[in-house]
DNA sequence: GTGAATTTTCAGTAATTTTTGAAAATTCAA
DNA sequence: TTGAATTTTCAAAAATTACTGAAAATTCAC
């Protein structure tokens, strides 16, 4: 297999796996082509190696720049952008989970905390299991809000992030 | 806030969080409607609750099944099938964890692996910066299968089941 | 400041995914 | 067996999501 082999088989199988989670294909692969580049890389590269639209490359890149897992960089004496990713794996686990968190968690907590305020009676059976699952749920989400926090917090500070290194 | 309130709300926002994962609207508050009713509910039953067709439940309570969440339940001298969600929220994530592991995770690991048979002279720089990401995607997406085994395995054990207690 | 290079936007189009609904298959009580 | 009840299938339609391409906006070297 050759090089420029094994990076499209890596590129494909980023973006297969990225439509499984809510990533749109192409998002997915302009990361993961970005991952594999050893330069940081323009528009019109980007739009070269996955024959795509200026426009798509120009959203794509943007949402993951919002990600926080892709940079732009500015070479001096030159208008062009180049992007490049985070190369650092961890870190870019880290970001996106702390962006789904803020972005996804965090909203549904407070879809259920609302949903607690349900008034009825009860000692009907009905409200009972339904608040019973309610909670069950409350309790699971805030759990992992509490555990992401807690690796988050690891992660920043030099001191707990020692116990991440065997995991990294 | 009544009872049917609460419960559609709860039905859409997970409706909604199922989008941004990979699963489908539909097949997410198929899943919501199942946890937070008291009896396992008739296909029709369904369909009137979510106002879709008799072909969308079937196949959206099948995938439910196959993903290990949703079991479908006889009633003696009934000609109908009912269903009903598991209701142990832990069991679910446990179940969903599984299941994307072996659907996903296991095989992006085959693709890296693949991929490091790359034969190139590995003293050009851009090979081994290659070389170095993709060992790098092995290593994290080997740790996270590891510690997923775990977890599992733990979950399986009544011994180190009890060291999860705290988080479930 | 000017204007060429570059990025951004977005309406329209294309591709993909989901849903429908009716026909075919299956099941089982009688 | 038969046939009514029920489930399953799947081609076509609808809905959603993603992409294009060109025009508008922006940026910066001169």
């Amino acid at each position: 297999m050759t090089l420029e082999e094994a990076k499209q088989h890596l590129v494909q199988a980023w973006g297969t796996l990225g439509s499984s989670w809510g990533v749109s294909r192409t998002m997915a692969q302009v990361h993961a082509l970005l991952l594999v580049s050893p330069e940081p890389m323009s528009t019109e590269e980007i739009m070269e190696a996955l024959q795509i639209s200026r426009g798509n490359v120009n959203m794509n890149v943007r949402d993951l720049m919002d990600w926080g897992i892709v940079r732009k960089i500015l070479k001096t004496g030159e208008r062009k952008e180049y992007f490049e990713a985070e190369k650092d794996i961890w870190k870019v686990a880290m970001q996106v989970a702390k962006e789904r968190k803020k972005r996804e968690l965090e909203p549904i907590l407070r879809v259920l905390e609302e949903i607690s305020t349900i008034e009825a009676d009860i000692t009907d059976p009905k409200v009972k299991q339904f608040a019973e699952t309610v909670d069950n749920l409350k309790k699971f989400a805030g759990n992992a809000d509490q555990s992401l926090n807690a690796i988050i917090k690891a992660e920043e500070s030099w001191f707990w992030g020692g116990f991440l290194k065997m995991f990294k």
